[in-house]
DNA sequence: AATAATTATTTTATATGTCAATTAATTAAA
DNA sequence: TTTAATTAATTGACATATAAAATAATTATT
């Protein structure tokens, strides 16, 4: 007993969910291609190059991430061992560790940063200001109702 | 030297991808705890009951789903062990595998399915049946250019 | 201060996604 | 028709995500 705006409802995840997925599918792809890098580790260099010191404690590291710190723990270990990031003790909380980006990984993610913004214009390129502006006034009510 | 679309697009990005993650972490989440499900195993059954006898070559389902054959066969292989599908030699070209919904797989489908339809109206619910139709077609133009 | 509850992170086990290489069968070409 | 190229699916190696449990340090309670 599905009714017309469940039906309407379930169209526009399902076209959500596309556009996202092919995007990101997309982004990771060229990022592994030509960085050798992934897109969850430009997430993470993306978050601390925005804060004082490109320092931060992993829990919080993980809540902008929108993701539970336990699965950031092993990235973290691979970003460490290829130089992206190092772990420092927390002067304060010994339980706690602060997550840094290194010179490499800042200068790294600023070139796919560059890179990225040319790819993700591309794909909005065609769509005028106002539909773009409309979109993300949509968007955003959708997602913080 | 970021232009101001390009500010645009790339936050017009970042919303339609956090909005899709965020829908589909709910919904992975749901299926898991109700159902003891993921949202990969969702739509494998939900493109085996959409055609007829319930049953595709691995090759046309992983086409429908967007990925590449070779990420699907370790999913499938547990699918197949819990009896949500099965796999039979094709008659016609013995390199191929067909994958048919078992009814116990087709009947756990159809429950999410009914239950996933509710929680994603939910989402939109606020939304005018007319803005949603609209902001479909703007992200299929964006999708299929 | 000693114990209990909470917090930060890691570990373990499993599921899914990526790429590259392999196997086996089919089709095309010499 | 034998060889070469292509195709379907799997396998191997690794990266990322999930949930639950473990570890260690801090804070709250008695």
């Amino acid at each position: 007993m599905a009714s017309a705006s469940e039906e309407s409802s379930l169209r526009l995840w399902i076209q959500v969910v596309r556009l996202a997925n092919g995007l990101q599918k997309n982004v990771d792809q060229r990022l592994r291609k030509e960085f050798g890098q992934t897109l969850a580790r430009f997430d993470v260099l993306s978050q601390l190059s925005r804060v004082a010191e490109h320092e931060l404690p992993v829990g919080q590291l993980s809540a902008r991430l929108l993701t539970p710190t336990n699965n950031i723990t092993r990235l973290l270990d691979r970003m460490e061992r290829d130089g992206l990031v190092v772990r420092t003790l927390s002067e304060t909380d010994r339980r706690s560790f602060n997550v840094k980006a290194t010179p490499e990984g800042l200068s790294i993610f600023d070139a796919m940063a560059t890179e990225n913004r040319q790819w993700i214009s591309e794909v909005f390129e065609h769509l005028p200001t106002s539909q773009m502006d409309g979109l993300a006034d949509v968007l955003r009510s959708i997602s913080e109702p």
